[in-house]
DNA sequence: TTGATACATCAAAATATTTTGATATATAAT
DNA sequence: ATTATATATCAAAATATTTTGATGTATCAA
């Protein structure tokens, strides 16, 4: 990795270090990732996650937070619903990241001695 | 995506579930972030965090091993030293999950009516 | 064999997150 | 107007995670 390349990536990770931070908060609890595996398929109003979960209306509430908070998901309200979704600008934010992780990791070995 | 994808990925993700669940645990801590990054420069021991990083050893050793635990980073000692290094592959199967959320998911609306 | 270094582990304390149940707000239907 | 539905928010309780400081183990050097 050049020089160039490896200043590029530090500021793009200063910017982003608190989004990644957050983003992956909020990958970070079973319930989410299971929420967020039912948006998938699609917009959902937190009734549906209710009746495809059975967690409690205010435990969903919560959780949704959360991933708003994190901007992975964007909500659309229509009269009395709000329906999420995945926010797939955010997702493509984190495969970068980690794309970053893979690529420009070095093997270099370490010796103490 | 068609069934046969679909079916795929569905026994993917049975597979790997609790996996990511445990690497994205791994990543949602901020000093555990910093501790990825430094070693992206290739392997460090716990004496190299704790100069870099000015945190405890016990914490740091406390770090280490939920990294360790969710297979994110591996280990090789030599003589006093541990040398800890990122798991590639493990990187790959979250990039790979992260990709399986952005490249089949639905934008299908949805409505309550 | 003694002392120093590197790291792991442990229990207790500190802190943070999650869950629960109650209440609030907004929309819509009667 | 009144009632029902969908969701948000709140404070308290329950739980989980993290930090700290002490102690343990292994390796090496003198």
């Amino acid at each position: 990795m050049n020089l160039i390349t490896k200043k590029l990536l530090k500021d793009i990770s200063k910017v982003k270090k608190e989004n990644i931070s957050k983003l992956m908060v909020s990958f970070s609890d079973p319930f989410r990732l299971e929420i967020i595996n039912l948006m998938m398929d699609g917009e959902v109003c937190v009734c549906d996650i209710m009746k495809l979960t059975k967690l409690s209306q205010s435990r969903i509430s919560y959780h949704i937070k959360i991933l708003k908070e994190a901007g992975l998901i964007s909500d659309r309200q229509e009269g009395r619903w709000v329906y999420y979704s995945l926010n797939k600008e955010s997702l493509f934010l984190i495969k970068e990241w980690i794309t970053s992780l893979t690529d420009y990791s070095s093997n270099k070995k370490r010796c103490c001695e």
